[in-house]
RNA sequence: GCACCGCUAGCUCAACUGGCAGAGCAGUUGACUCUUAAUCAAUUGGUUCGGGGUUCGAGUCCCUGGCGGUGUACCA
């Protein structure tokens, strides 16, 4: 739409480059040496002013000429600063270079640091040379005193460029630098705890460890169908297998499912396996991840969907029976399905009438508990049926399992057992699983013949935990969508209608 | 999946009950040596998301499709 006006500016914007190149000046020249980032250098204006020759690099953000002398702004990727440029000062065929010059333009400039008498640090240009020829048009953004005005505001626009959204908006940015912050944070506290970092196939025969439909896509040379992975569990466990003891691996995720607010086809999480340790040591382990987050992090309580939320604070653990029997009033360790389907319906929940004891508990949790659960909880023994890599709840009737899932304002944050290391059990329970496959349900898991022959050799007891990344971002973060918390979130094409 | 909201110039937005599609910024031309949402003067720029319909006349009303946002459901 309305490309003949984008043009017309487009064709002006190409014509000056051409007309630089037709002068001999290389518009796309190879590097420039900048002596200071911008924020630097305001960092030490008092040692640098009237002084120091310095120079920065960066992008042509406004300008406000005044016939022989002009003020501008650029942006590098510390931080802003205004420029003053004088006919007198840089000779009128520089002078005139900088007329011509578009927002968006990266130019080089070098000049001796100066205050403006309205006490702005500038830079008092003495040369310029332009870096890289903007041909076009960037949104156009007006900024007064950290207000802006006329900001590129349609989200929309925002995730499909965001190229322009970190130029616009530079608060986006710093979601991104806590975003890596995170990570580094999260990879020095298992680094110190000798744990060993380890990638593992994404490119997968078989998928599994989660409950989700697959990427399926093809290798010609093997002429056979490989799967994106849905998790890294079964690798990772089959290096606990091999002696690893400790292993951690930051897994990009692909499920083909749904998109919303919380979800992205593509995600990443987090998981990790520790051989000799259970659910309880675990539990421990994701606290004090927590208090290393916070205290790399700098902060201890978080605000996030409205509430204020202590990170350090001894986190709340209980059965998931017992949350949910507190909700419903009926003591549910003794109900029979039966007795579950009625409190189900009395209570609204839509389910499934072949569904079974765990599935039915599982759904009463879902739409009666876990929206309550805003301080962080573990919420510990699952139904067996609904954890089939999980090992049974010990000293009990095998109902429920050794797992537990960490929520927080309302939402999952990390999903740990006591892991399955009997063969014998954990076929048997793959099998369950591929029988309901067969009766239709495709998010049940495959049989991967080769893990199982793995578990055969043998697998010590072994404690595991996935955590999904995105959303602890959001959480410490406080943005509300998965789609600000990745670059480039999936997005539908853009089409003509 | 369902409901609601949105889509108009490069950006941000306006246009009453259906009556000539507008403004600011950006762009272009000119003036201006401490401005800062610079200012002043002039000026260019439109497939109003696509398609169909009603009407003398549609940005506006109706049908249909697209994309996005929010909520909700399903799904981990």
């Amino acid at each position: 739409m309305s490309e003949r006006t984008l043009k017309e500016i487009m064709s002006q914007r190409l014509a000056k480059r051409e007309s630089l190149l037709n002068e001999g000046v290389n518009p796309y020249p190879y590097k420039f040496d900048r002596s200071h980032l911008i924020t630097a250098a305001l960092e030490d204006f008092d040692q640098l002013a009237e002084k120091t020759e310095i120079s920065f690099a960066g992008r042509l953000m406004s300008r406000r000429v005044m016939g022989k002398a002009s003020f501008a702004n650029i942006m590098d990727g510390s931080g802003r600063i205004q420029l003053f440029i004088s006919r007198e000062e840089i000779g009128v065929e520089a002078y005139t270079l900088f007329k011509g010059l578009d927002l968006g333009d990266f130019i080089g400039v070098s000049g001796k640091l100066m205050t403006t008498r309205t006490g702005e640090k500038t830079l008092k240009v003495a040369s310029l040379t332009l870096l890289s020829k903007n041909i076009r048009p960037l949104p156009n953004v007006k900024e007064k005193d950290g207000q802006t005005f006329d900001g590129f505001e349609d989200k929309e626009q925002r995730y499909r460029k965001r190229y322009l959204d970190l130029i616009v908006n530079p608060e986006v940015k710093e979601t991104f630098v806590k975003r890596a912050a995170i990570y580094r944070s999260i990879r020095k506290f298992f680094d110190g705890s000798d744990y060993l970092e380890v990638e593992t196939p994404i490119l997968q025969p078989l998928y599994g460890g989660a409950s989700a439909r697959p990427f399926m896509t093809h290798h010609n040379a093997l002429n056979m169908p490989l799967y994106l992975r849905i998790a890294d569990e079964l690798y990772l466990k089959r290096l606990i297998i091999g002696g690893f003891e400790k292993v951690y691996e930051f897994s990009r995720n692909f499920r083909n499912e749904g998109m919303d607010r919380t979800h992205n086809p593509e995600f990443t999480a987090i998981e990790w396996y520790e051989a000799y340790v259970d659910y309880h040591y675990l539990m421990d382990q994701v606290e004090s991840l927590f208090k290393h987050l916070c205290a790399d992090l700098g902060q201890s309580t978080f605000s996030f969907k409205g509430h204020e939320i202590d990170l350090t604070q001894e986190f709340q653990r209980a059965p998931m029976a017992e949350l949910v029997a507190e909700h419903v009033g009926i003591d549910l360790a003794t109900a029979n399905e039966k007795e579950l389907l009625t409190v189900c319906r009395k209570h609204k929940v839509d389910v499934d009438t072949n569904a079974n004891y765990g599935q039915l508990l599982d759904e009463l949790f879902d739409a009666l508990v876990q929206p309550h659960l805003i301080e962080p909880t573990f919420v510990t023994e699952y139904p067996k049926a609904i954890s089939p890599l999980a090992k049974h709840l010990r000293d009990s009737d095998g109902t429920f399992v050794e797992r537990f899932e960490l929520f927080i304002a309302g939402s999952e944050f990390a999903n740990a057992f006591s892991e399955l290391n009997d063969p014998v059990d954990q076929r048997a329970r793959l099998e369950a699983q591929a029988a309901l496959r067969e009766a239709g349900d495709d998010e049940a898991q495959v049989v991967d013949e080769d893990f199982l022959q793995a578990m055969e050799y043998g697998m010590p007891p072994t404690g595991g935990v996935g955590m999904g990344l995105d959303r602890l971002i959001m959480l410490l973060t406080d943005n509300p969508s998965i789609r600000d918390v990745l670059l480039f979130p999936q997005m539908r094409p853009e089409s003509k209608g």
